[in-house]
RNA sequence: GUCUCGUUAGCUCAGUCGGUAGAGCAUUUCCCUUUUAAGGAAGUGGCCGUUGGUUCGAAUCCAACACGGGACACCA
């Protein structure tokens, strides 16, 4: 660890403070209010006649963002986690001394506690005239530069305090993400369903078509997967007697990273039961209706250059439909296989011969139907190969009863009438396998426990996942997922990875 | 994984035709008791991402690599 010229700095200052008897680095500092709560408590002073009330008396506590000296007077505008307050300070208020050693010793950064009482400035400004001044936190590295900030993207990812301290803008993003999940969270038990966590290292990793990681536990000698869902756990708790269970928590998928993947995610998952894939539809639109209002968000929301309307009830259309309506594919081209392959090869895209019917209608959906998806809008009715945990219909084993939820032409719900045929699962495992052997890589495994589960009953259950990410990001507008994840993952910097081989030998 | 753009002081950025490395802010010293990116004066601060090549000479041209942004691919 070394420390620049900059650092050494303000470490002799903290030892300087040190020296003086006052604890650079204080603890059981107390505040009496906050930032915003003295402006707001204090708007009457610029209406008095002395633009100032020496009766009262107030403690903020706050992190120096500017600091103006002149001469043997200073302001400094101070923020905690509700804004920003202007202080001001003189050789008056604070004693010749300690004014001199504040002026020396106390800059930009350091975190202060400031007692004093409101006065409005010439230029009209409410602020804190200061009595006592105590620093409550040496910092002893320097803060970007004031007026543009940090705007470095990586600096910003990897040193996410430092962001939130120059850009306090991220904190509101983190704040409505707090909220939506809060918001999911209650929605969910006033329907009483029951919060639960399933394992996170699983023997098999199952519940969805991804790659995982691997981790090794030591004690047993053996490895274990992240998961890449919690399904299987949460449908075994629904075997058990749980009707109503819901977790929201992370899922890891050892996949490439972009604007809308991260290796770690944040999902909710719930299943009911006694209860089909229509009703997990109406209950969406409900957990919209309550989200938007919660967020006071209007019913049309921006989202970059489009507009989201929640207005109307979601358009529900089946697969098949979506690629002949909206998709512009003709119907007889979804007839079979060879129609799809001409198709494809005309419009200039790869086929693959190998692909399955409901692979190519996937094909289709993702080239032309997906993007088309601005407003909330459920497609329903998935060809049965790409839904392989899905109930069939019973008119057409060939259909599975699935939606996806789509907006801004994004996924961002997933859910079906859960299989609980436990030949029909074991078959379906079968065939994953199958495709696993022929180098699909991210087929499911087989999981015997959980057809032995299915073996004892699962009641008829609807079950969904939503990506608590993705959701923030439209409810946020935000256009990269890292803007909605405190600390994306990002690649070691070499420093880091060359200490890291270090600690091996 | 592919393409593309970027990487220069703590931060934000200039750097022309290849010829001794620049600005603003921050920092240090001094002046200044109502400032708003305060102001005035003088300083300090550089492995020009890394390694190699071309050249008398490289921040600048070339190559590889590293990290990042964006797009695409893969994928919830």
């Amino acid at each position: 660890m070394i420390f620049d010229q900059y650092e050494q700095q303000r470490i002799e200052k903290a030892n300087a403070l040190k020296e003086l008897g006052k604890n650079p680095y204080r603890h059981n500092v107390k505040k009496d209010t906050n930032t915003a709560e003295f402006k707001r408590c204090y708007e009457y002073v610029s209406n008095t006649e002395e633009k100032r009330d020496e009766n009262k008396e107030n403690t903020v506590v706050g992190r120096i963002k500017f600091l103006r000296h002149m001469g043997k007077a200073a302001f400094a505008k101070i923020e905690d986690e509700n804004g920003t307050l202007q202080i001001y300070f003189s050789r008056d208020g604070l004693g010749v001394e300690w004014f001199k050693e504040v002026k020396k010793l106390v800059e930009v950064g350091d975190i202060i506690s400031v007692t004093g009482y409101p006065f409005v400035t010439k230029t009209g400004e409410l602020s804190l005239h200061v009595k006592v001044l105590e620093v409550a936190t040496k910092s002893i590295t320097p803060l970007p530069e004031k007026f543009h900030g940090l705007t470095d993207k990586e600096l910003r990812y990897r040193k996410r305090y430092l962001d939130m301290i120059m850009n306090p803008n991220v904190k509101e993003t983190f704040k409505i993400r707090s909220q939506i999940v809060s918001t999911i969270r209650h929605f969910f038990e006033e329907r009483s369903f029951l919060e639960v966590e399933t394992p996170m290292m699983h023997p098999i990793a199952g519940g969805a078509n991804a790659k995982p990681f691997v981790t090794h536990h030591n004690a047993l000698g053996i490895d274990r997967y992240l998961r890449i869902a919690p399904e299987l756990y949460l449908k075994r708790l629904v075997v058990g007697g749980f009707e109503a269970v819901f977790e929201i928590n992370r899922n890891f998928r050892n996949e490439g990273m972009d604007l809308t993947h991260n290796p770690e995610f944040t999902m909710i998952e719930f299943y009911w039961a006694y209860h089909t894939y229509h009703d997990l539809m109406e209950l969406t639109e409900d957990m919209f209706t309550v989200l938007l209002k919660k967020l006071n968000l209007p019913s049309k929301i921006p989202y970059g250059d489009i507009e989201i309307d929640f207005s109307e009830k979601f358009r529900k259309i089946s697969y098949k439909d979506s690629l002949i309506e909206i998709g512009n594919v003709p119907a007889e081209v979804l007839e079979n296989k060879e129609n799809i392959l001409a198709y494809l090869k005309e419009k200039g895209e790869e086929a693959n011969e190998a692909l399955s019917l409901g692979k190519l209608y996937e094909e289709l959906f993702d080239l032309y139907v997906e993007e088309k998806l601005i407003n909330p809008t459920f497609i329903i009715d998935y060809p049965i190969d790409i839904s392989p945990l899905a109930r069939r219909k019973d008119d057409n084993p060939e259909i599975a009863e699935r939606f996806e939820l789509f907006m801004a032409g994004r996924e961002i719900a997933n859910g079906f009438n859960e299989l609980n045929d436990p030949i029909d699962q074991y078959n379906r495992f079968a065939n994953q396998l199958a495709a696993k052997d022929a180098g699909d890589d991210e087929a499911h495994e087989m999981d015997e426990d959980y057809v032995r589960a299915l073996g004892y009953g699962l009641p008829p259950t609807a079950g969904q996942g939503l990506g608590i990410d993705r959701l923030t990001m439209l409810l946020t507008n935000e256009q990269s997922i890292r803007d909605v994840i405190l600390f994306p993952s990002m690649k070691p910097l070499r420093e880091e990875i060359e200490n890291n081989d270090k600690e091996e030998k």
